[in-house]
DNA sequence: TTTT
DNA sequence: TTTT
């Protein structure tokens, strides 16, 4: 339920590895730096490009699926929504943050011992059972248990 | 052209007027605060509300067709792509922002003294002839000339 | 879970108050037909407009809210997917039809009257308690129930 | 220019090469077989699977790029927008179509030996000077002919 | 800062 | 069949 629509849609490829962190109640956030590339030619015909690396959030099982099979390089679909946060540092200096906040999440170009796995996020996050727990490649079917509400964070 | 796709959708209402802008070169820059609400309950069946401003840019006749037809409180609907820039300020400060740059608009709700207008973005930014000219309601079938590349502000 | 991704995003107008049927086990299934229309100029320059109707399903508790507070002419945005379904007729001939099946139902434009809703489609359809029973403006938390597969209609 | 919002998002695989055709003017016409799978449990927990085959069209450049690197198998993002027609056949029954007309296109999965093209649509259908000649992988930036209306079949 |  |  809401007022308006928050989508983004994302087609690209890792810089790094996924970074895995897990709350104090053992849910899985994954972190994502996603590259978007955009070409222009410029008034001289040259080639511009320019990339965009997007921070992407993946929460609970979906989380754990993104940090079991994603790697440096892989080519990922993710849907999800923007979500702006800031903080103030200990300098008293605020910072802002941009993040995807993943919904779903596609592993693109399959192929030769590359996986295949495709999640969706459930209403809110799940419990995971024990962290790094070994997770089957198709997820979304058993997002099925409930999350103590200061795991979110969000 | 480009490797990926950085694709968002938004339908949201302004929280403001839009904010006008021009380039040297006569382009027009148009900024708009657009809200979007999501809500979801929380362990104790509350309904938690977190609203997103998002900083939408609309550049060149899509712009011009924007400042000449929203207004605060207006519902819209936005397609267009993330753009995250960092600017360090005179204080040695580095600061990061993120827009949306828009390919399309398309004013929702229709109705009483509303208007209607829906443009999408040309390949890359437009010159508008006389800055704040009538500008149709519909638009898009013109963008047509050229612009001097140093105008574009990406 | 799937291989691929077939997304739909709708914003038009109704050309027809939504149509309400329900499965023997009481789920509702809503219909509607959604206009939307592009505009081109063609090489005399003269205004071409072409209308797509779009046949949109909403199912269990989705449709329910969509019957409740659509009405002919209303502007709404739809999320989905397509789903093409062949038929064979008594009389042996084959008919196809094309439905977008919706995930996700927002009432735009606001304002007088017009009542508000939104409401995102649960994992597969849900039971629906007793029909046309009073349904609140804004759905998606309670999708709870389970239902007999017999009654999914795909 | 328009009302309302026709999208359309996929990533799928090719069930068949590319079909090329040509209208009078010289203007490719490429049709893709797309397939789209969706993947949810049954009552008793057993996997059903179902794939929609969707019936692409690219016009103009976009159609050429397509047909020259596309190949059976290859896995394709497309948007654009859905296109209902209707057809009465020489024996006086009607038969309708459903097409999902490309505004852009980018081949999945890169790696070795797949090249790499992606494209979008401009405003209309451009003549393509020569049919079937060489083209580059990313396409896009010259779209900048002029076409025959008769030539564009929609 | 919007909207319902 | 809608809407502007």
């Amino acid at each position: 339920m809401a007022r308006g629509v928050n989508k983004v849609i994302l087609v690209g490829n890792l810089g790094n590895d996924p970074e895995m962190k897990y709350t104090q109640g053992g849910m899985a956030i994954c972190t994502l730096s996603l590259a978007t590339t955009s070409v222009r030619k410029d008034k001289d015909g040259n080639t511009q490009e320019r990339t965009e690396w997007h921070r992407v959030k993946l929460f609970g099982k979906l989380g754990e699926i993104a940090g079991e099979y994603l790697k440096k390089g892989r080519q990922v679909y993710i849907e999800g929504s923007i979500r702006y946060d800031k903080f103030t540092g200990q300098d008293g200096v605020e910072k802002y943050f941009t993040d995807i906040v993943a919904d779903e999440m596609q592993m693109l170009g399959g192929g030769e011992g590359r996986g295949e796995a495709r999640a969706e996020r459930s209403e809110r996050p799940q419990r995971s059972a024990p962290p790094r727990r070994e997770v089957p490649a198709a997820a979304k079917a058993d997002f099925a248990d409930d999350f103590a509400d200061d795991d979110i964070p969000f």
